[in-house]
DNA sequence: ACCTGAACACCGTTCAAGT
DNA sequence: ACCTGAACACCGTTCAAGT
């Protein structure tokens, strides 16, 4: 509060005039960045939906590099978030998912995405590839080989070769995308009133 | 570090006697609870021992509810992170997965590992199904219908019916699993020295 | 209506002084 | 070797006093 009173020219007593605290303020910022998240529409495609909201979170996360910790701390029940949920579910219901199998849907694409993210930050894993050869050299050089023969053998690979974040992220994401398109197809064939 | 210091009996200057400081404490937590998770040993059925291990991350992730938060905010690099990641490799590696193909298949599994429990404290999902029915209700009253039909639509599902989490956990999960396994055939019999 | 200055109750951390 | 007391530089927040 006080650093913010500083950029703002102001004294950090002043802001309680516009805001309620802190928290108050956290929260605001949580949903503005929610919010810029790509929601989409009513989609004809479903799949291109999900995976085009995908990269945009992840896209919005870089860009603002403290977002998804924010994000991570705070209980969401801001008008994007309601939005950014309204939207993903809509496409979802709208693609044939029942209720309950939209809310498996989105619980396991947002699990991928937010812990995604997640792991990226964590592991140093930035945009792009130039640091990851770096990073496994320095894994590779902390950890005896003997010890740990499999992490020495995968960070061997990407001590060459650059790990490419963006594959690595549609890679697991095709994963999810296309189990959900195989239950859906299930699903449909099961229903004896359905359009083969 | 100073309400630490009233529950040992002793000073919070103290403490820097046996800890360098708040973050030396914090880390040294943070692999002891990743100690807790059952590390892989390399296993008959690779799927069942990234079930496992899925399932005890979970579990100690709800033993130890400031744990998750707790991780997400470290990087870590104990000797508990390296053995686990090591022990996940491993079996992954000893199932036939590339050193590239096994890092894609750790991302997407911790990544959605990590993704669901945030999801599952940041949505107040509980163990039991006691209290979904209560949020999802209380998601019906402040979310207009009118505003958010598909969030209406599937709150509505879980406001009579509770909600399975470990259930949903399995879903999202088998998702990954069955993916993975359908990549790791493939590649196989497109290996002309595998045995089919 | 909005800002300021001073204060309050907290932090983590340092360090000379004790034993 | 380990603990203590006091201090330091920070927090977020409150509130009477100003304009």
């Amino acid at each position: 509060m006080r650093a913010l009173g500083r950029r703002l020219g102001v004294e950090a007593a002043s802001l309680y005039n516009h805001v309620t605290g802190k928290d108050d303020l956290l929260d605001g910022i949580t949903d503005l960045v929610v919010g810029e998240i790509d929601v989409p529409t009513r989609a004809a495609d479903w799949k291109d939906a999900m995976r085009r909201r995908a990269t945009s979170a992840l896209d919005v996360f870089s860009r603002h590099p403290w977002a998804s910790a924010l994000i991570d701390s705070r209980e969401q029940t801001g008008p994007a978030r309601l939005a950014y949920v309204d939207g993903v579910l809509g496409v979802l219901l709208g693609a044939g998912f029942s209720a309950e199998a939209a809310a498996n849907a989105f619980m396991a694409l947002d699990s991928y995405i937010y812990g995604f993210e997640r792991q990226r930050t964590e592991l140093n894993l930035g945009e792009g590839g130039a640091d990851t050869t770096a990073t496994a050299r320095s894994v590779q050089m902390a950890a005896s080989p003997e010890a740990y023969p499999a992490l020495e053998r995968v960070a061997g690979e990407f001590a060459t070769r650059p790990y490419d974040v963006a594959a690595s992220f549609e890679f697991g994401l095709a994963l999810i995308l296309d189990g959900l398109e195989r239950l859906l197809m299930a699903g449909r064939s099961a229903d004896p009133h359905a359009i083969q």
